[in-house]
DNA sequence: CTGAAAGCGCTTACAG
DNA sequence: CTGAAAGCGCTTACAG
């Protein structure tokens, strides 16, 4: 490994003057100057990024962690998507952590960790005070991304309301045996969407004075064949149904095979509304919540951008619009 | 921040000793030890990341660093998906880089960015001479995925071979006049599975003595906007044509909404033909060249990983299969 | 088993 | 404008 004082002697200079016009000061005469950016050249030298932090203690690393459930569903891969677009036009690199187990998540809340990026980003948590504390201990900036804590930054959207519209349009168009297929209400994690939307189901019934059955009532995991699965045992238990509100798309999508395969008709049996308005949904024609995914991703990492810069002023909580969207199976 | 002297004063030890607990150096009495951890507990100490760097030498960083076009194809989505799976599994953290453009491949090819990861993985990349050299110099284990070679173990698919059996088996039923969609031929980046495909389409019509007629063939992005205007520019251009072979399925998807449109029927005017099998194919029916993006990100990843265990042997040059998967429209 | 000391590669007052 | 030297937080022979 070439060093700085090959450097120096290359250049015939000390050390702190190579080092000088490593950091660009400006009391360097131009003639050192040149003579000291031949001899990097004709070594090669690149500083070490090590040893640089350790002497000017600012430990600046030019990374970025996203903490993410890393691919598991659609949902994240679009807020990723809007992530990167705004991360990678500025001068940070995206470190990217999975966050599938409770485990990771131990993994994941060392200072270790922390100490190795300049700002973070954590998707769909919900920090308890615990996390929270420690986070507020690193000191440096971070932003929430669809979840919500008043003394961290935060875009989300209304997860209880997206579930409301859905299912009282469902209401409104004369459904009345409504089922409901979601992840897990109490996740071991700590995600919020479904217990938001089982929420926002059970109003809307509420005020139409409907009954919700625990019966019609699955939860299970965010993928298609669970959605199939779940349409599966829906129709066996032999309680009658109308609709079938879903906590995400690729699920809905499941049921409705499963629907269509034992004979029934998609919408004229049974209604189907989604979540999510992944590209899936509009080829398929599958009626859903639209949630702004892509731009989630974006806004948070401008936010944290700016932070990263030092403008408090956008320290902000930013509540993104839901839209329903009917299309054919509603 | 707390350092290692404030947990030696804390423990009535000196920092060597510290030092010894935190490497778990065997010659510590359990009871020093034991002052030693209270002490660190105590204090909520975290040693150093770039000082043990500096002082060890070794740089070990415990992060992967992965070059993708992120995001701007299903395609990288899905390599990225097996890449996790295997890597999430490790105790190697993932450090994203996007390259785009032909300034981000610049930005990327520095030793600065090198120096901080442990080995990395190149997706999609033809390397050039200039930067296979400077691969080799820097010395770390690099795995490609979907590119070749020599020099550097690979992962990857014959591109050109699974353009010849779909455009052999249009061919096969009766389709004469064959357009394609494609993305850059000559992509400024270097890839080149569109020139691959469009090599192989090629090898399928002379062995049929059948013509491609070039204003047949649309160069354009992945997207599915863009597949649709080149289905439009295609009819527009009042060429006969009964099939489209598209570089991807997207784009394919693209140009089958604009053939249907203008009241022609898929299949029976004019088939269509993607590539890669991704989730939406299989909803729409279809027929595509269907490639193991996820294992190709799995299996690159694992050779990274046992390069960077040290197993000499795991370098190899892997290619996996492509299949043809006909369904609806063709 | 434990400590004093040198050293990792750089930065930055302090002199000159 | 330039150099000698201290220091960043840790590791590791070297003594004892």
């Amino acid at each position: 490994m070439i060093t700085i004082k090959d450097v120096a002697k290359e250049a015939g200079v000390s050390i702190a003057t190579v080092s000088r016009v490593l950091n660009n000061s400006p009391k360097v005469s131009e003639e050192t100057k040149k003579k000291v950016i031949d001899a990097i050249n004709k070594l090669g030298y690149s500083p070490s990024f090590v040893a640089r932090s350790l002497a000017t203690k600012t430990l600046k690393t030019n990374v970025i962690s996203i903490f993410v459930p890393f691919f598991t569903r659609d949902f994240f891969v679009e807020v990723l998507r809007g992530i990167n677009n705004v991360i990678s036009k500025s001068d940070y690199s995206i470190h990217l952590y999975n966050v599938e187990k409770l485990e990771d998540k131990e993994k994941i809340f060392t200072k270790e960790v922390f100490n190795r990026c300049d700002g973070m980003i954590l998707v769909s948590f919900e920090l308890k005070k615990k996390e929270a504390d420690f986070l507020k201990e690193i000191g440096k900036p971070v932003v929430l991304v669809d979840s919500f804590h008043p003394d961290f930054p935060s875009v989300y959207v209304d997860n209880k309301k997206g579930a409301y519209i859905a299912v009282k349009y469902l209401i409104t168009t004369g459904r009345k045996n409504i089922a409901f297929v979601s992840g897990a209400i109490h996740d071991p994690l700590g995600f919020m969407a479904s217990y938001k939307r089982y929420e926002g189901l059970l109003q809307a019934l509420r005020e139409a004075n409907l009954d919700f059955n625990p019966r019609l009532h699955i939860q299970t995991g965010f993928s298609w064949e669970k959605g199939y699965r779940a349409g599966k045992t829906l129709l066996n238990r032999g309680i009658p149904f109308d609709a079938v509100f879903c906590t995400s798309d690729i699920q809905a999508m499941g049921v409705m095979s499963a629907i269509v395969e034992s004979g029934l008709k998609v919408p004229d049996d049974v209604a189907i509304i989604g979540f999510d308005d992944i590209s899936d949904a509009r080829y398929l024609g599958l009626s859903t919540v639209r949630q702004p995914m892509t731009e989630m991703g974006e806004v948070g990492a401008k936010i944290l951008l700016d932070l990263l810069l030092g403008i408090e002023s956008s320290f902000t909580h930013i509540e993104l619009p839901l839209e329903l969207v009917i299309r054919l199976t509603s």
